[in-house]
DNA sequence: GACAGAATCGTCTAAATCGACTGTTTAATT
DNA sequence: AATTAAACAGTCGATTTAGACGATTCTGTC
């Protein structure tokens, strides 16, 4: 198993500027302390390096990818990750929220994991805190905006290039959903999955969505529903967008807390999610090219 | 893609069309941030560089190489850049409409122009060709998010190392306005200029603010107000907010186009601007005066 | 126009860093 | 346990940088 307290002399290379030569020559100088594998290969104490990191003023910002490695700030497993990021974001950390998800991504978390079981719960622990008084608004709004740049950043490092024609997905909230969060990590594990995406973002009325989804004629609709206003209108809206939908082939996807099973049980849709990873993996049903690790050591998720 | 964030002397010299010299010479007199390497080296973070080339008139300054991707073919008008900007986002081409805005500031484009008068008016537009019905909501929303989308990746290309203290400003926009834009273009520029940035967001309670102003205690409050439900109620909760700011000798810049002449009159404020050249104008008065490097030498460029 | 001060430039050597090479180690998959 | 591809170690030459020095050029003033 990778002991996660330790990183590699790429990684730290990679972190520090400088070349793998150099951080191998500053470990046999004493610069820098490592321990040794019974192979001979370095392996640096986190600690190290960022003390001497804060030796020589480094910025925050530029940590991040040592942050993947795993420290105790980044632990191992997803429900530790999701307290990590909800105090993070509670405290208004923003260095700290995107070496969190940046570092799950490089360190191999899936992203539907990463938006299931960390980011979505993390804000929604916030919203509670918010709802019970325990907070104030700004720290939630606060959270939501680092959210949202954090989710930026990651979707720009997820999208592969647009080599070939990808296929087109296509979603939103509704109307009077202000919810960004909801429909950028949609936006994430699609493009994750190769997907070209139109995402209209919260605040959407469905009866523009039918009209994009006859423009632009996409392999699949999603829907997220974080808040409703008014179910009835809501409902007759869409059943035309699905009705528009369905006659041009798109499969509907519809997901999100505000539609509970009674609003459901009124509503056609090809397929309903609780979260992210069910997206995921209908997208997969539809989307042919579903491309399968090479073996050996799984590749490092650097895309270019 | 050639990401490394950190440059050498040598590589600022170039593009800032210095000697390599005096670009040593600025980082020991602290003009330019940097860190060393253990052996000595100095490493510049581009966003110093960039904000540095920005601040001050440089002879020649040629960007070119620090960015080795070639990308579309960016106007050099600002009245171009806009038209270009606002097909793109009309046409929903989000790799169009990233590459228009970066390259453009790659190009050196001041950001408040680019604010001002690039994306602030191709948005503008695109919202009257919707209240006109000249194209659908969701091309709006497309639009917005892409733009959104590009504007976070900006911004994380300005934000400076976080070495030294920066001044923190803090902001929003007020409730029932849900433009994510505007204040994100304050984020913008005020992180351009050196500044830590708080950002609430859209639809954020004056109340609220006013307890972050509290609590935070920033430099500089930012409020934009792009739409107003009810003024009245506005104006009440706005001079609490602002009592409260000028209790604790926080200046407010307020500006959004829903400051009409005559709600104007009946408010207190720091400084009220028309657009983001203003705020980053005043900004720079609160700023705690950064050094600037004396005037270049603008001619014999040639090296042996 | 001449002067003084300041800022910049190019050049030098020692030192630090980089990149490429080959053989070895690691760890996930079968 | 065998397989396999990625990542690492060790080495060496090529390149780049730091630091210091004097010469040059610019700016403002008399």
């Amino acid at each position: 198993m990778n002991d996660s307290r330790y990183v590699s002399t790429a990684q730290v290379a990679e972190v520090l500027g400088v070349g793998v030569t150099t951080v191998k020559r500053w470990v046999d100088e004493g610069i820098l302390p490592a321990h040794r594998t019974a192979g001979g290969h370095r392996k640096l104490l986190l600690a190290d390096v960022l003390r001497l990191a804060r030796q020589s003023n480094f910025p925050n910002q530029n940590l991040g990818p040592l942050f993947a490695a795993g420290h105790a700030l980044v632990p191992a497993h997803v429900q530790d990750l999701e307290q990590a990021l909800f105090v993070a974001l509670e405290r208004g950390d923003g260095d700290l929220v995107r070496s969190l998800i940046q570092g799950a991504y490089r360190r191999g978390v899936p992203v539907d994991d990463l938006a299931d079981g960390v980011i979505a719960p993390a804000m929604q622990r916030i919203g509670h805190d918010w709802e019970t008084g325990k907070i104030d608004v700004f720290h939630e709004h606060r959270g939501s905006q680092l959210c949202v740049a954090a989710l930026h950043e990651l979707i720009g490092l997820v999208s592969s290039s647009a080599a070939g024609r990808r296929p087109l997905a296509l979603g939103g909230a509704p109307e009077k959903d202000p919810y960004v969060l909801t429909s950028l990590l949609a936006e994430l594990v699609l493009r994750q999955d190769g997907w070209q995406v139109v995402n209209l973002g919260p605040n959407t009325p469905l009866a523009s969505l039918r009209k994009a989804v006859n423009e632009l004629k996409p392999r699949l609709l999603w829907l997220t529903v974080s808040y409703l206003e008014d179910a009835d209108t809501f409902l007759t809206e869409y059943r035309q967008l699905y009705q528009e939908s369905d006659r041009l082939g798109v499969p509907v996807a519809v997901g999100g807390r505000a539609l509970t099973d009674s609003l459901r049980a009124r509503m056609p849709y090809t397929t309903y999610g609780d979260g992210m990873a069910h997206l995921s993996a209908f997208a997969r049903t539809l989307s042919p090219g579903k491309r399968r690790p090479p073996r050996g050591r799984p590749t490092k998720q650097s895309n270019g």
